[in-house]
DNA sequence: AGCATGCATCGACGGATGTCGAAACACCGA
DNA sequence: TCGGTGTTTCGACATCCGTCGATGCATGCT
């Protein structure tokens, strides 16, 4: 029944380039810059909801209709996906009606090299 | 009966019980508040700056005045690490006059599993 | 063309947040 | 006990941010 779902394979060495494991070495201001956007994009709950909305939904994607029900208004829904999206952390592309979101998987990686260590101290 | 104990040991396996990979369900209400807690806790430049001086200081902590020269004053310094401090990702011991911070391997975990998954879609 | 639906933008409002200087607190050495 | 240093708390302020209803735009159906 499920038709399986062409996986580029998480290639590690093509993750977004953007600042070295928190535990490497002490960011400077311009890194810690364009890390905190990502992690303040998530640091919403209502975002935080979206995105696992649009990560957890089958195809990898998910139209607006289907993840609009977290509690606050079509307009804010609307204002937390373009967050997302200018985050990085989501893409999105409109076929016919609906409007359709997906993660990207590298940006999203990026978060979790930076975390990566870290946890091991 | 329940005197168990509140705080068992910290294993690295058992990490701190959050809330699933985003990509294994939509998060309800109460999990993405949790959640957001801890990316909001990242989510400003001067408290990755502050985070990250700690990760990748040697010994695995730092005292304030290791850290501080991150160009905002030094109240400012301690509001963010205070903020660090609620949210769990760092603790706090005083040791004479200074104060030094460490990294919560388990509650960076937690973050670190949140994200897993989520870029491998 | 006209209308209904899905989604985005606009403008406004209230509360949260980052920042500072001043002051308080904790500790240590003389 | 006193002064000095490291750190936190307090109070104030400007800005940012999440939220809403109203409105606009794109698409598809009749």
């Amino acid at each position: 029944m499920s038709n399986v779902e062409l996986l580029p394979v998480l290639d590690s060495s093509v993750v977004v380039p953007c600042c070295p494991p928190l535990t490497e070495r002490p960011l400077d201001a311009e890194e810690a810059e364009r890390a905190a956007k990502m992690f303040k994009a998530l640091g919403d709950p209502v975002r935080l909801r979206l995105f696992s909305a649009v990560a957890s939904h089958e195809g990898g994607e998910a139209c607006v209709c289907d993840i609009s029900d977290v509690g606050v208004s079509q307009p804010t829904v609307s204002h937390h996906l373009k967050k997302l999206k200018e985050a990085g952390l989501l893409s999105s592309e409109r076929r016919g009606t609906w409007v359709y979101y997906r993660v990207e998987p590298s940006v999203v990686a990026a978060m979790g090299k930076l975390l990566a260590g870290a946890a091991t101290v």
